[in-house]
DNA sequence: CTAGGGTTAG
């Protein structure tokens, strides 16, 4: 009775040092429970699973399996779907199958939110047909959908680009009696201000308040974000404003969110007093305000300052992700240390970074404007993966080489299987075919882009 | 206890 008492006690203390993120003294906790010979029990390990997963890393929550089955404690399938939500989390997919797996192969039965996590990790990594068919595993296990699942698919289809389909899906549901909740109008007011569809998802906000829900401070940020998106400054601003006389910046969402807005067009004097404004404020770091604070360093040339926060990070237990690096990549390469970007870049590749496109993208371009464009070709052709910022930067920097045929070449590839490349870039061909005495080339290279764009549909 | 908002490049 006692021990069982005391368990319950440590997982009180455990939840709140996790929430105060202080791993390190929920860590201590439990030795001077084991010391004082209260174990920790099934809820104990969930908990800090969840944690290990949100604030440090998903191999750091797995590790926790380890643990427990030294202290011969079965996980169950709250710890699965704890994992699982880590490795989406992550967008690491083949990891979320694997624990799906797992778990049926240990004799656990997975739950409906086993599923609609497994949804979500589908939905995340932009496979919305596969997420489908885990919607028609949840029927053909017998399982109800709850609303979260709805939310999922309806987050799901926005996220990948079919808004139109989850309004339609929404309003299906609604016929079918199904009551929306706020985190759905939220989902729905991000998914139409992300589509562009200002005028759509000012209807749902007003719908919201019509449902007799007020706004909260999740709404704010996403209304706010759309406002700085549809440059609309003063108007971002005032509903910072109004978030902060509500006590709506209790964390720190909404400041990065301005923040990162500022940066974005040069307002750094006016970033730097909102950053200094949320740390006076108490609000304490997590990994993207570092990030954005990284950011704002590296805007103002302060590169020491940027590398100095790395080892804050690493020393508060947090890990730099794919974020922190690439921010830094890009400022090493505006400060003209290329060489250092690049040896960054491998840095990364080392810590199994695999995939880091916009980290390419940014040393691609960092290589044409220190003109040392074959550099830059050579490391296009490496790169796995490229996109339209890829192409668009590489186009345009040929062009200013008046390297006109090559940029030809490469606008062409890129159309061609199907990627978007930047009005300014096309029009940088172009021109620079027609006026260096290639009018005919001009000519046809426009008349191939518009062919290479109706195959498409 | 797991779903919604914040940070990167042309």
């Amino acid at each position: 009775m006692v021990g069982k008492l005391s368990t319950r006690l440590l997982n009180i203390c455990i939840v709140s040092f996790c929430k105060a993120r202080q791993l390190d003294r929920a860590e201590s906790v439990i030795v001077d429970a084991i010391r004082l010979g209260v174990l920790p029990n099934i809820v104990t390990y969930n908990k800090l699973i969840d944690a290990y997963s949100c604030l440090v890393s998903f191999d750091s929550a797995y590790s926790l399996l380890q643990r427990m089955s030294e202290a011969r404690i079965n996980p169950d399938v709250v710890s699965y779907n704890s994992l699982i939500s880590g490795a989406t989390r992550n967008c690491l997919l083949s990891k979320s199958l694997d624990l799906f797996e797992e778990m049926l192969q240990r004799g656990i039965a997975p739950d409906i939110w086993s599923f609609n996590t497994l949804m979500h990790c589908f939905f995340k990594v932009g496979k919305p047909e596969e997420a489908n068919q885990v919607f028609m595993d949840i029927i053909r296990h017998g399982l109800s959908p709850c609303p979260a699942t709805f939310n999922i698919m309806i987050n799901g289809l926005c996220k990948n680009g079919y808004t139109s389909n989850a309004l339609m899906l929404f309003r299906s549901l609604q016929r079918h009696g199904f009551v929306p909740q706020l985190i759905t109008y939220n989902i729905l007011i991000n998914g139409l201000c992300k589509a562009g569809r200002l005028g759509g998802a000012r209807r749902m906000l007003k719908e919201l308040a019509a449902s007799g829900y007020m706004p909260n401070a999740i709404t704010y940020t996403t209304v706010m974000k759309c406002c700085f998106r549809s440059r609309r400054f003063d108007q971002g601003l005032e509903i910072l404003q109004e978030m902060i006389d509500n006590g709506y910046t209790f964390d720190g969402f909404a400041y990065c969110t301005v923040v990162g807005a500022l940066i974005k067009c040069g307002r750094i004097k006016e970033a730097t007093d909102y950053m200094d404004q949320m740390m006076r404020n108490g609000i304490e770091h997590d990994l993207v305000s570092y990030n954005t604070l990284i950011n704002l360093y590296c805007k103002e040339g302060k590169l020491e300052d940027a590398y100095q926060l790395l080892d804050e990070i690493e020393e508060g237990g947090l890990e730099c992700d794919e974020y922190t690096h690439t921010i830094l990549i890009d400022g090493l390469c505006k400060a003209g240390n290329i060489e250092g970007a690049q040896q960054h870049i491998k840095h990364m590749n080392v810590m199994g970074f695999n995939l880091h496109l916009v980290a390419s993208n940014c040393v691609v371009d960092g290589l044409c404007k220190a003109g040392q464009i074959d550099h830059a070709l050579k490391m296009f052709e490496s790169m796995e993966k490229r996109d339209s910022f890829t192409y668009s930067s590489l186009v345009y920097n040929l062009c200013k080489a008046r390297r006109y045929h090559c940029a030809s070449k490469l606008l062409l590839g890129c159309i061609s299987s199907g990627m978007k490349i930047l009005r300014s870039s096309q029009r940088a061909v172009i021109d620079g075919l027609r006026y260096s005495g290639f009018q005919k080339e001009a000519r046809k290279l426009k008349s191939k882009i518009r062919l290479a764009q109706m195959v498409q549909f």
